[in-house]
DNA sequence: CTTGTATATATGTTTTTTCATATATACACT
DNA sequence: AGTGTATATATGAAAAAACATATATACAAG
């Protein structure tokens, strides 16, 4: 089982709990949607995805030139309560965040993986 | 309220959370107690205290020589949920601690605050 | 004075950030 | 098909910041 702290560590890290808050909400975010909403820079963003992909948190697919983060589906159930139990009580922590992606034009289209094919 | 990351902070060093998860099960340690529970030394068992302390997750009250640590009481319910749920899931975390601490001789005696005015 | 605990300073280590660049895809034109 | 250009994302390397640890010192209680 994987030792807590790892888990606790990824998530202790603003733009990484504010990301992983946003992906939770919105199920699937990419890259420029979370420029947009916190207003950091692209290797900013990336660098810390790709921490929340090591620390097996998020997985990502490609389409197109956009890759896609959403939450790990084989996370365990007792990280799920964690994200859910923070998410419930702290939607105010990435309100402003929700607010620009709402308020953001042309962003891009999600086609399924089911019909895809 | 508490930005979330300052308690995921506290709670994402082995330290910190494995010292936490103690106090948490045995209601109040003090440090000498917590050295020899997980063999570390005074100064840093010390240091990590003030740092929970610091974030308001703990609390401590003197009695003589020793300073007893414990949750503290006014701890948000979403925190008390992610402390119960990873003391849960994660008891072999702190099974070592317990059994050495368990077959400390000599441990401090608690004298209630209600017996001691 | 002794014992238990806290803190200050210095130091080494890890993390985060930025800049520049690389890769991958898309689209338009020929 | 191939070429050029633009966009989205990733990554290497270096600088900056945060963190942890060790040693030494200070404080508080008996």
């Amino acid at each position: 089982m994987m030792d807590p702290t790892i888990f606790f560590k990824a998530i202790s890290e603003q733009t990484r709990l504010q990301s992983l808050l946003l992906i939770a909400e919105q199920y699937e975010l990419c890259v420029c949607e979370l420029m947009t909403a916190l207003q950091l820079s692209q290797p900013k963003i990336s660098r810390h995805l790709a921490q929340l992909k090591h620390a097996e948190i998020v997985i990502d697919r490609r389409q197109g030139q956009w890759v896609f983060y959403q939450i790990n589906p084989e996370l365990a159930p007792w990280q799920l309560t964690i994200l859910n139990e923070t998410l419930t009580h702290h939607n105010d922590y990435i309100m402003p965040a929700l607010s620009r992606l709402n308020a953001m034009g042309s962003r891009p289209a999600r086609i399924l993986a089911c019909c895809n094919e």
